[in-house]
DNA sequence: CCGACGCATAGACGAGCGTCGATGTGACGC
DNA sequence: GCGTCACATCGACGCTCGTCTATGCGTCGG
């Protein structure tokens, strides 16, 4: 539980996580690296604690990486991300 | 949004929260001192964190504090709890 | 085959966190 | 007054975190 508060308690990774949760179809990692400030491998870091947190699933698609809420989220982890 | 999240992003501080949460009076730092098994000077260092981050209120009475979730805690913050 | 692209990984650095012991500060009882 | 109690604050320590640059690894187009 508080793995997937750490994960959530940074501004980037809570960003990215809210995008993930209101979007209809899986994004693409270079949608992040465009609109954040930072720097790619920042960006790929921030993707790792957040599938390190069981919080979403990656599929890759030719040289791109997409990202979505993981399919199997507990329900009070579904809680919290409609709560926030 | 993000410092609710990080005061909550400790195992010690998500325990104080939730006992706050489901305590009908107000809660006395000697029963947290008493039940965790950290120091008081990290009780009480955890206590100022939930008090920054506004997640609580503190009442003094005679030689003890009293803690209780803060009166006007935004509704986003109370379904996190509610979550959680 | 080879360069470019998207992403992941490795290593390093400064900042912040959780913890502690020592000390300060009020409030109570005698 | 004075010792004691509950709690806060201070200073220090090790560890983690967020960030960066440099580099590695697949994948695609020419």
């Amino acid at each position: 539980m508080t793995e997937i508060l750490k994960a959530l308690a940074d501004p980037t990774r809570l960003q990215i996580a809210l995008s993930l949760r209101d979007a209809k179809e899986p994004v693409c990692i270079c949608d992040f690296t465009a609109t954040f400030d930072i720097s790619q491998p920042t960006v790929s870091h921030h993707m790792a604690k957040l599938r390190e947190a069981g919080l979403v699933d990656v599929t890759k698609r030719g040289i791109w990486s997409f990202y979505r809420l993981a399919a199997d989220l507990p329900a009070a982890t579904r809680r919290i991300l409609q709560a926030l």
